[in-house]
DNA sequence: ACCGGACGTTGACAGTGTCAACATAGCAAG
DNA sequence: CTTGCTATGTTGACACTGTCAACGTCCGGT
């Protein structure tokens, strides 16, 4: 020990700080300044140490991806803490979701686009995003007549197509496909939600 | 002339060649295989004549893509076709929008992906982008009652929702995060159809 | 005391996007 | 016909990337 040079790489475990630094190049610089070594040069290591704790560049691409939906899935679960009125949960979720891929567009293509392939491979990032997509289903069967709260089938179909809504929005609109429609003084969320509101 | 060994790439404009051969290899290899200088090769010209006709890789990329939103907004228009309910119409596009999402996976990615980061910078995308949504919008227009037909903005707003909804269920397909509902042996048509409808 | 394994570094390799320098062919002007 | 310009294509280089093999180094268990 008593080596006090060494930085936080070593302290706190390296593995740790490249997904740290993994995620702070994506919000600072965006998806394409993501390299391999552009994170090892951050972590202040050579370039090839990545490789003692990633098999993969898309191993840590999935591993900043996992902790992503993590963070999606909170982020959902924080919009509806205290709200009583299922629908009105509903949509605050749905809001909340739009948000969080406005405010880390980066984040958010690495976590749906194309970047990984196969994300299949990685068990960690599908149980994170299986994560979020339950808490997707809970919100449209809470939503549901007891009746259909029973219709496994139709409570997913349902899950799956308000997913697409709110996914699809979000992915047009940090993709600058389209823009939100509504008046400039309107609070995003308000002009967010006109359109959600629409498909009930 | 008389130099029958300058391969069709002379003869029938480079650039078109270009444009044919990195269509080929989206769909046989997928986008991590397009590369400039795989096309280049494909063609049978040196590795920087591409940039004879495209200022960048995203140049090529986005006409790439541009052809791919016009085959897309033909697609459509062909689903469309000869269907005089205006309720039967819509569903038909929708499916036929999702059909060409998974039929077309590597082609749809890049044209909705953060692949080509700023796509506003090439007009050709931008227009024939613009086709499809107008394609859109018309549907929408055309299943309102008389009275919200004149309400410009609710049919952006409805254009624009039933665009996410589409687009964020194909965007999801086809990134392998949810699989499709419904027993193997109903047609893709259908199962797609009972995702749609549930937001009508 | 020794040794094995976990961790990190160095150096290399092929592949990529991009640019400058060079070649060439075809056409316009004199 | 000669001259020269422009459009197109080629060659060679540069920096960068992901990846791997070979090499250190240091710590814990036998």
């Amino acid at each position: 020990m008593s080596n006090p040079g060494k930085d936080q790489a070593h302290a706190e475990g390296l593995r740790d700080v490249l997904i740290a630094e993994a995620m702070r190049i994506l919000e600072t610089d965006g998806l394409e300044a993501l390299s391999l070594r552009a994170v090892a040069r951050a972590a202040k290591v050579s370039h090839a140490a990545p490789y003692r704790h990633f098999a993969d560049k898309d191993a840590l691409l999935a591993a900043v991806s996992a902790r992503g939906f993590l963070a999606l899935a909170a982020a959902m679960e924080a919009a509806a803490a205290g709200i009583d009125d299922p629908f009105r949960r509903r949509s605050r979720i749905g809001i909340a979701y739009v948000r969080y891929a406005l405010d880390h567009p980066a984040r958010y293509r690495l976590m749906f686009g194309p970047t990984i392939p196969g994300k299949r491979r990685f068990p960690e990032l599908v149980e994170a995003g299986e994560r979020s997509f339950q808490r997707c289903r809970q919100m449209m069967a809470d939503v549901a007549g007891p009746a259909e709260r029973a219709d496994e089938a139709l409570i997913e179909r349902r899950a799956i197509a308000i997913w697409s809504l709110v996914h699809g929005l979000a992915s047009l609109l940090i993709d600058d496909t389209v823009a939100l429609p509504g008046p400039d003084d309107l609070a995003i969320d308000e002009r967010i939600s006109a359109v959600l509101k629409i498909a009930p």
